[in-house]
DNA sequence: CAATCATCATATCATACGATTAGTATGCTG
DNA sequence: CAGCATACTAATCGTATGATATGATGATTG
């Protein structure tokens, strides 16, 4: 009578975002106490077994906390593990999106700077001819939205990898949420990336010149401009009272081409 | 014939724990492959549904991955979750451990000299005050070594939730697992922490003043300090080839007591 | 008021069945 | 005959279900 999750790929998985997207959107707000695994999975339309495997998921991200007599019941809000992948990007999607990626924002800004100033002491010649190729990948598909990005997420992940410290490294699987979540929010502006792109080819030229101080100027620049581009663009997705799809959208002021 | 994980509390968690660490340390090495989940839980002494809850936590945290027919086996290194706090924990407690806690050092003097700059625009008057009376408690316990890495963790994780930022609140968390980690590495060198005691009040006193770069500085200077006393109390260690206990030891250079 | 016990929900176990795919066998083709 | 595409099979994970054990909560009772 409530949702249904028997569709897609993984069973498990799908009960996972099921209850753990209803979690973080406040559907279950903390201290909700859900009813026991037995009515839980009979509505959910799963099984026990799959439901307490999603169950000991979501608890080891922190959404939730489960004990014999007490039952199953949405942990509070400082204990969800927002650097997890699942756990962030449920966050970015729901109604809490800005504020989150305004968090994220500001962690980008500390972080991604000196991630590049490591990269440019550390990196291999190979990673930086990668760089410079994904710049130019980027600025090839400047027409192209969801390659521009995937190119995008490609480029700092490889700064995070130039890094070479295996757990600053895994900071990079927030940014590409972060990334990803943000094309899903944002509608394309022609000629909007252009801006950054000349940022992105100057990262992978200091990173590639081993200038370390350089490379976190230009990198700080580059978080600065684009995560403003971002508010910007979530400021006015949410004036239009639109929903963005992934369509293409009127030309503003058309910048730089 | 191998080992048996029935003892304690929590026999999930206790499982996780088992091969979670079995991966980490590298009695399974990436590429091995697992027996099939009826034969391994054979061998762990558990039921296969334990087992594959467990196995579900470990895939989550990107230690294995598991497919119909082939079978389990250890995933990649890279694509270990290094982030979340039971892996940290496991590779801290590993022979890896004088890496990791140099990568968590890098991490640390990145992000908390920024925290404490965040925290000083936004703390509370009571976040403040708290921050003054952690250190204080730290001065007390300071012939106390658990007592004082207690405060030591309180005093950080105070700092990071100072900063009012969700996410990079988070990673007060991975703080936590390498403080406590590092004090179960070290042996206590009575006087040993009075250097950085100073450095702490200082940037106690920084954020309650507000001023920002005063404790970006500061706590830039102290983490410095504590990584360098942590790497070269880990090749002591080292030398002395005993894996320290928690007992006291032989007072080397009585520091400025 | 404290000790005891009934109760309820999670935790664990055992078993059966279904879905997927790696690996092998087979047959076709150049 | 070698090489490659294809079909098949069996091993393994995935899912489901009923039963039992364990632990926590609150009511009951002396």
């Amino acid at each position: 009578m409530d949702f249904d999750v028997r569709t897609g790929t993984g069973l498990r998985q799908r009960t996972v975002e099921s209850i753990g997207q209803r979690v973080i959107d406040g559907t279950y707000p903390p201290g909700h106490r859900f009813k026991n695994q037995d009515d839980l999975s009979a509505e959910l339309g799963v099984s026990r077994t799959v439901l307490r495997e999603a169950l000991g998921l979501l608890r080891d991200k922190g959404l939730i906390e489960s004990r014999p007599r007490a039952g199953t019941a949405v942990a509070d809000y400082r204990s969800w593990n927002l650097l997890d992948s699942d756990v962030l990007r449920w966050s970015i999607a729901s109604r809490s999106a800005p504020t989150t990626l305004r968090h994220v924002g500001e962690v980008r800004r500390i972080i991604e700077p000196e991630a590049a100033r490591l990269a440019a002491r550390r990196r291999s010649d190979q990673a930086a001819d990668e760089l410079v190729g994904l710049q130019e990948e980027m600025a090839a598909a400047v027409s192209d939205y969801p390659r521009y990005i995937e190119a995008d997420m490609a480029f700092h992940d490889a700064v995070f990898q130039a890094a070479a410290n295996p757990i600053l490294a895994q900071m990079a699987e927030m940014v590409q949420v972060a990334l990803e979540g943000s094309r899903r929010l944002t509608v394309y502006v022609p000629g909007g990336p252009a801006t950054t792109l000349d940022l992105h080819a100057r990262v992978a030229g200091a990173i590639k010149d081993q200038d370390e101080a350089e490379a976190a100027r230009v990198m700080a620049e580059l978080i600065d401009v684009s995560v403003d581009d971002l508010l910007r663009m979530l400021q006015a997705s949410e004036r239009d009272g639109q929903t963005p799809t992934r369509t293409s959208s009127q030309p503003r002021a058309a910048a730089q081409r």
